[in-house]
DNA sequence: GCCAACGTTGGC
DNA sequence: GCCAACGTTGGC
């Protein structure tokens, strides 16, 4: 499968992950986007990157699925605020998977420039209201993402 | 900084 | 199990 995922480029950028390579998509506290992780992506899927929060906000360039979902390491530390006082590391409650870095965009494709391509009208990540930030992307809406992105 | 959308919490 | 209150996300 492909998808979507979302970071504020203040705290995690995709000039961050370049330089990083791999990242451990920590601090995802939504059972949604966690089962997204935990059940469905592979490694080997391909990522759109995305960045919220920022100017502009949009896709800044591809990522990949490196390794499978493992126990959030967060949750455990208490300095953390992402620690989860409920979870245990024989029931740990929050999963991530490891991403690694493909490619970087020339330039951020906005949201406004999204918005203006009618094969992306169904895309998820436009729809009103959408918050999650783990989210699957279809193949078509993908490739078309991609070639906004050359 | 505002605020709509929506997820989570907790009282009942 | 309902739902009001509250907190967070994230575009603008």
């Amino acid at each position: 499968m492909k998808w979507l995922m979302k970071s504020e480029p203040d705290v995690f950028s995709i000039d961050t992950l370049k330089k990083d390579k791999t990242t451990w998509w920590e601090g995802v506290r939504n059972y949604q986007a966690r089962n997204f992780m935990m059940n469905d992506m592979k490694v080997g899927d391909e990522v759109l990157f995305y960045h919220s929060n920022a100017e502009p906000s949009g896709i800044a360039g591809l990522a990949r699925v490196s390794k499978a979902a493992e126990a959030d390491k967060l949750q455990f530390d208490k300095k953390s605020e992402y620690y989860d006082e409920k979870a245990t590391k024989e029931k740990p409650r929050w999963f991530c998977v490891q991403v690694e870095f493909v490619e970087k965009f020339p330039e951020v494709i906005s949201l406004a420039e999204l918005h203006k391509n009618e094969k992306l009208a169904e895309m998820m990540v436009l729809k009103k209201g959408q918050r999650l930030s783990v989210q699957p992307v279809s193949d078509k809406h993908f490739e078309v993402v991609k070639k906004m992105g050359k």
